[in-house]
DNA sequence: CTAGGGTTAG
């Protein structure tokens, strides 16, 4: 064993100095002794020289000054960069009594791994059952950060018990590290509560709030929290700005996310990487991709994710020949590639029906020594259905290594439908009904295949077997964001305070249309029968809402710009080209994100309700 | 030895 010196080693673990004497007590001479051993294992450069200094210690006998660098070696070994975790490991195991810095390097240094695992909540358990050491606040903002990587509820919920009952409460990191975990887990009840006991809210707490309500989508109360932290006098900075700008893109809100984008300019905050790519995101899922090239073209340094979001930003675009481009220059640009750029690409070659190309990325991707994941299946299923290669797809999907998702099978469905292999759509939807018998679309998907092809009675057989499963259908649903806050609408929702007048907008936009001469609202095709009829027409009812409230709201001529959580077809920008005619305003309606569907001049909008 | 941040298919 090169790593230590067994019987020394332990003999040396084993001796009476198990813990350090007082600092007060201590000799200065040692003091600065150990200031040397810390700086000496600071600036290790590698493994093997962390071994010479290690053995130099293993051969001397046992005193404070040695135990206190074995504990500086095991840190080193755990946290650093040139460190190696299972030597930690193995050092760790022969510790008797290790103090809680040893714990808390292991703990730390076992959730820094590229792949997140129980290791750390496991030392953290076996820590507090030996009961030889006491947790501090560093043990609970290791563990509690370990816990929100892996998404561990209930592990963390406990050590939030653990912070009051060892009074650790009280600590701002112990706090945040809280505040975060519920936050990562999607709590955000829980992380609200632990936010509003914080008396003394720092930067850190408030970009963890925002932050936690940016990623599940709550973006008015990441907006509103990003005002109330001005308004309370702390000024944010560019970590604080990724999570407002991600509220934006998540939110489409295209004004705000200018506006907000010219707050980090005027406020002097450094756009650094984080925050570009952020930027860079947001214009393209609001649609704005010209202003995302600019952010990518003004970046002296990019790295995979910044290139990611460039390649996915322009391939949700449809600018397939653009997004290719750019992934070669990324490859000269020796920036390595990861399965998000894969994914990226894929998909790009799948909105052109580029086959050779996407056989050609799957092989680099291959090469690369990267093994494809089901988003990698996904985009070639779809480009595969999409070149009219169904039974290629087909066959693909049978002999993929992993279980095929639901989106899988949807996609090949998707495909049955296009390609004509309507015989083949049973097998499909078997599966597909078994994997997810309670999503609504599925069965809208099935129905609507059903109807292209005149089988009346399937038709009526999804709708009752729909029925049967109570299976209910997810209403739709548009936004539009005037004064910097976003008005949802929501098909058949009559909740909105001021539903009263945004309906006489409603009828009187009515009218107007009709007096152009047309038929305001019946645009969209409607390809369904029987009874369930009024509720396809339904689905334009939440944009209808949303223009009507923002004609009663916004007088200035500002563009009115709704974005849409369906698909958008050419038919509904009719229907608003209408609109912005009789009103002389201009109306922009946006799907949400989804601008790649237009890529092949195809709309799917009447398959879904 | 502590806390908050970016890209993900149909």
């Amino acid at each position: 064993m090169p790593y230590l010196h067994g019987s020394n080693h332990c003999r040396f673990f084993h001796s009476t100095v198990t813990q350090r004497t007082p600092l007060s007590l201590s000799h200065p001479n040692k003091l600065l002794e150990e200031e040397r051993i810390a700086s000496l294992i600071q600036k290790c450069p590698d493994m093997r020289t962390l071994r010479q200094i290690h053995a130099h210690f293993l051969k001397f006998p046992a005193n404070s000054s040695s135990f206190y660098a074995l504990s500086k070696i095991l840190a080193f070994c755990a946290l650093s960069p040139f460190g190696d975790l299972a030597y930690a490991r193995r050092l760790f195991a022969q510790i008797p009594h290790p103090n809680v810095f040893s714990w808390n390097s292991m703990i730390r240094g076992s959730s820094q791994l590229p792949n997140a695992t129980k290791e750390p909540i496991f030392l953290y358990k076996q820590m507090v059952q030996k009961g030889f050491a006491l947790p501090n606040s560093f043990t609970l903002a290791f563990v509690l950060k370990a816990c929100s990587l892996i998404l561990a509820f209930f592990e963390g919920r406990q050590i939030h018990c653990h912070a009051f009952k060892h009074g650790l409460y009280s600590s701002p990191f112990v706090q945040t590290g809280l505040l975060n975990f519920y936050a990562k887990c999607e709590e955000l009840v829980a992380a609200r509560l632990v936010f509003d006991e914080i008396p003394d809210k720092n930067l850190i707490a408030w970009s963890a709030m925002i932050s936690g309500y940016a990623r599940v989508g709550l973006v008015n109360e990441a907006l509103e929290l990003f005002r109330e932290m001005q308004g309370v006098g702390i000024s944010p900075d560019e970590v604080t700005m990724v999570s407002v700008i991600q509220a934006c893109a998540k939110a489409g809100a295209l004004d705000l996310g200018k506006w907000v984008h010219a707050f980090i300019d005027r406020n002097g905050i450094k756009a650094d990487l984080e925050l570009k790519t952020a930027l860079i995101d947001m214009y393209a899922k609001c649609g704005e991709i010209d202003r995302a090239r600019k952010v990518f073209h003004g970046m002296d340094v990019r790295d995979t994710k910044a290139w990611s979001s460039m390649i996915v930003g322009l391939a949700i675009h449809g600018l397939v020949k653009d997004a290719l481009e750019l992934f070669s220059r990324m490859l000269e640009s020796k920036v390595r590639p990861n399965h998000v750029t894969f994914i990226g690409v894929l998909s790009a070659c799948a909105h052109s029906g580029l086959v050779s190309d996407g056989r050609r990325f799957w092989s680099i991707m291959h090469e690369l020594g990267m093994e494809p994941m089901m988003e990698h299946y996904g985009c070639m299923v779809d480009l595969l259905c999409r070149s009219g290669l169904f039974e290629e797809a087909y066959s693909f999907v049978n002999t993929m290594p992993i279980m095929p998702n639901s989106i899988i099978w949807r996609t090949l469905l998707v495909g049955c439908k296009s390609n004509g292999y309507l015989d083949k759509a049973e097998v499909v939807a078997k599966q597909l009904l078994e994997l997810e018998p309670l999503n609504a679309e599925n069965y809208v998907l099935l129905s609507n295949l059903y109807a292209s092809s005149s089988q009346w009675e399937k038709v009526s057989y999804m709708r009752k077997k729909m029925k049967d499963n109570g299976v209910k259908v997810v209403p739709g649903c548009s936004s539009i964001e005037v004064d910097g806050f976003l008005r949802e609408f929501v098909v058949g929702d009559e909740s909105h305070p001021e539903i009263k007048e945004i309906r006489k907008v409603l009828r009187e936009i009515t009218e107007r249309v009709r007096l152009v001469g047309h038929e305001p609202w019946t645009s969209a095709v409607l390809h369904d029968v029987g009874e369930e009829e009024k509720e396809v027409a339904l689905c334009e009812h939440s944009e209808r809402l949303a223009i009507a409230f923002g004609l009663l709201k916004t007088k200035a001529p500002l563009p009115i710009r709704v974005v849409k959580n369906l698909r958008v077809c050419s038919d509904c920008h009719e229907v608003t080209k209408i609109i912005s005619k009789a009103y002389d305003r201009e109306i922009v309606v946006r799907d949400r994100v989804r601008f790649h569907r237009f890529v092949n001049g195809a709309c799917s909008c009447n398959d879904f309700w």
